[in-house]
DNA sequence: GTCTTTGCAAAACGTTTGCATGTTC
DNA sequence: GAACATGCAAACGTTTTGCAAAGAC
């Protein structure tokens, strides 16, 4: 198992302190998600890796992603697709919500602005209905896009 | 294929006219997820209606689950599972959504009232800052439920 | 030197498909 | 009897795992 010392451990400390190492395969990776702006697969993040790494393993990626996860640095996400996609999470689009069109399959970041009363609204709402603390609240928007409505 | 006339078919017409037949298979899943409140997974489906028909293949479940959510009957859900989950659509609860657990994976549905505006402010946001149609919104809330926050 | 991480190959998992057989209309 | 639906087994694509070798500290 990765995570010896559970995900607590990097969010108070450093990566050396937690036991875990920085290696090659994880600054890679990192680096590649910070720099990506979409949502890329698995074996997509493989083959781009691949050129920088050449000897790297599509099991070591998919062992960092998790580890990356479990670190709370990425984001694992599924639009029914059958595999995940993964992301960088940028402090300033901390709680974004995804729109997913139906035709072209594109996937459109929405980042409410801070003080959108609307989704603390909806928050407090379940908090308070179901007594039930809400840690993340995702949104999926499925419909059709501005390019697919046209055409 | 199955579908060979499209989900319009089924929706503005029956099964017959659509060229679908009423088979047992059918009638028995489509009687088990009308009759049960939570969300089974495919497997789950499958030993349940073994009860009713032994004789029944884990293909013809995946095969029925398929259609039926094609032409509307049932929805799919995904929890980040690895594995999907069903659920009959309800006319009462047509745009519900879901609270998960993370401590115990229990799931509740939410179904907002009707009038309840702040949904269509969200949509309506939505739909005019990003020239996008919504369809259908999905919302999803992970937290702690009321009974692992006491434990 | 010790413990962690890796690559590889094989396995596991949920799901889909091809095809001959059975069912429905 | 023609078209559709089924069961079975095999195939599929994604993800996970066991293990010996390589790497980090």
């Amino acid at each position: 198992m990765i995570m010896r010392h559970g995900g607590w451990c990097w969010k108070k400390h450093g990566f050396k302190e937690c036991g875990l190492r920085k290696t090659q395969a994880r600054e890679a990776l990192i680096k590649l998600l910070s720099q990506t702006e979409g949502h890329l697969t698995a074996e997509e993040i493989f083959w781009k890796l691949k050129e920088v790494l050449p000897g790297i393993g599509l099991a070591t990626v998919y062992r960092t992603l998790e580890l990356l996860t479990q670190l709370g640095i990425i984001k694992k996400l599924d639009f029914q697709e059958g595999k995940a996609r993964f992301e960088f999470i940028k402090q300033e689009e901390r709680d974004h919500h995804h729109l997913i069109c139906k035709v072209c399959g594109k996937i459109i970041n929405y980042t409410p602005s801070e003080e959108y009363q609307v989704l603390k609204d909806l928050t407090e709402k379940i908090e308070k209905d179901f007594d039930f603390k809400v840690e993340t609240l995702e949104i999926q928007a499925y419909g059709v896009c501005k390019d697919c409505k046209r055409s």
